[in-house]
DNA sequence: CTGTTAGCGCATTCAT
DNA sequence: ATGAATGCGCTAACAG
């Protein structure tokens, strides 16, 4: 269809530089000496005639095509974003290029976009999150290089990389005892999506166990389960009011829930952090500008991107990739208040 | 390196299907009529070995690399990453499949991510906004189909998608007129971004004629430059406060600024909308969340890029595009009150 | 309608 | 150190 690339291929620059072909292919790959006369010679010819090789020769040839799969699931979340920034990066001064897939939170579409990968000859692939089993991740790795990002696999626990979630909401909820509350609810997710998203569960049993080290017994009528989206905070906290227990802080497992929850307490006159202090979790960009500002947890995802990327190129290499634990950080601000 | 793809090639299929590789080839592009039985042998043959045609193969042979290179801005504005989403959909039932690079907002890291696309031999471009000069996108533009998105060029108007922001702004304008409000302010960008981002300088325009057309006189007194982040709203709004020239409202160029606005005016006891109203521009999902929620215009960024992938294609298909201008539609909400 | 014949542009032996 | 030869897997004329 459209053909007006540059028709220049190594043969022109073989010409031009007076070697043979499979010199200036040397020279390209750096895959063996080249006399240092031919090879500025060959420089040169490749920069006049503006030179590109063809990736689809290269790859046809070599059998690798110098990309990265990475799939996520849906652009637009913010920490996920964080994630693809972070692979951007760790793979800047690499040779390879990232090939990206939507998985939209839903298996048959990850599973596809999976194939997808698979099919444009991926040297290796990184999953961000994603609901997708874990049998048929097994299946991937044992066709090229896995990496499974944000998300705490079972059975291949040298494949993924992921947050101390349990020690994050340890740490949120801590905070709040440090604080004096004692009546704390949590907005967590639905336990169909927890089975899936792990650290969701993470956090919620972080939560327990802090207030159990402190000598209470969570409450089940403190806790709701939402859909981790905003406007399941806003139900979350009616739900919450309804039951009539009465409660001086709410931690959120994500901080969508947290500014939908915000809103319902405003709608409802409660004043945060004079009647009821709140706390997120992933300390998304809006978080600081809300009002009152949220205290959060900050997961690094940029930074978990970038060894992401490191990682699975170590993996590409043979070697056994270097799997830290994120812990995440406690962001405070103006969201919470010291009771009684 | 990584060599355990799957080795079956279309002389497996051809072989057991008792045809030629042509034949396969022929029923796997649906290029020419093949009688029904060598096409279900095919098929067949397909399905049992799990064959996967070889992309780079294709690729190199047919010319198309069935890829459309994406340029966006970071992974993580919820405007762009709205655009991605579009792209997504609408190429979904295409045979195409989206490169995406990011440029960063920073020209040359965009040079560099275009070259990088026309070196993978996509078949079409798509550039999201961007600083990038008009006269390298001609060039690109002379090579491959090129549609710019979300950013309106002076010399080459068939090939951009846009909105109307000057119309959209002059109604956020008016709706604060036609509340009451005759001192509105308004955070822009510096006029370097302007220069490159068209946008937030038609923005500004519209808000200027509907001043005008009221009758009333554009104070410069009343606008501040910020960067269109976060930030530059707190300190736009703290730079408004100090001129001393009172204000009933303000409308930001971008939702992010009016985030933090609203943190300045929190943090001075100024209410919103008791004592000034707020306007901003996006309807970012956190705008609904803000406390109090924000009125602002929404930019329907996903069918802009659903209509944007479509165009492409039918740029790619010879054919003219369609390129509707897009409106924005106003969304109400609590932020903005009557004035006296 | 189908098989045969040539490449597509490059990497990689194998000689030298 | 370098050139010639071969093939990566597939598509696209070309005959028939």
């Amino acid at each position: 269809m459209v053909d007006n690339k540059s028709k220049v291929t190594i043969l022109d620059i073989a010409e031009k530089a007076q070697v043979s072909a499979s010199t200036v292919s040397r020279v390209l790959r750096n895959s063996a000496v080249v006399a240092e006369e031919k090879r500025d010679a060959v420089m040169q010819a490749i920069a006049e005639l503006d030179y590109r090789p063809n990736i689809f020769a290269q790859s046809l040839a070599s059998g690798q095509s110098m990309t990265i799969g990475v799939l996520t699931q849906n652009f637009g979340s913010p920490f996920y974003d964080g994630i693809l920034q972070g692979i951007l990066l760790g793979l800047e001064d690499s040779e390879y290029w990232p090939l990206f897939a939507d998985g939209r939170w839903q298996p048959t579409i990850e599973q596809q976009a999976l194939d997808l990968l698979l099919d444009r000859r991926v040297d290796g692939i990184i999953v961000i999150g994603g609901q997708i089993s874990e049998e048929i991740l097994q299946k991937v790795a044992a066709k090229v290089p896995l990496l499974v990002v944000a998300r705490q696999l079972q059975t291949m626990p040298n494949n993924c990389l992921y947050l101390d979630n349990f020690q994050a909401a340890y740490q949120v909820t801590k905070y709040l005892l440090d604080m004096g509350h004692r009546d704390i609810a949590h907005l967590t997710a639905s336990v169909v999506y927890q089975e899936t998203v792990n650290d969701i569960q993470q956090r919620y049993r972080g939560y327990q166990q802090a207030l159990r080290d402190a000598g209470l017994e969570p409450d089940p009528r403190l806790v709701v389960e939402g859909n981790l989206q905003q406007q399941s905070g806003v139900l979350a906290v009616e739900m919450l009011l309804s039951r009539g227990r009465p409660f001086s802080a709410i931690f959120t497992a994500n901080d969508q829930m947290a500014f939908g929850a915000r809103l319902a307490l405003y709608r409802r006159g409660i004043r945060v952090p004079e009647d009821v202090s709140l706390m997120g979790f992933d300390d998304e960009s809006s978080a600081a500008y809300m009002v009152p500002p949220l205290t959060t947890a900050r997961q690094p995802s940029v930074p978990l991107g970038q060894v992401a990327a490191q990682a699975i190129l170590q993996m590409m290499n043979g070697r056994p990739p270097e799997l830290p634990v994120f812990a995440a950080e406690l962001i405070i601000r103006e969201s919470v208040s010291r009771h009684r």
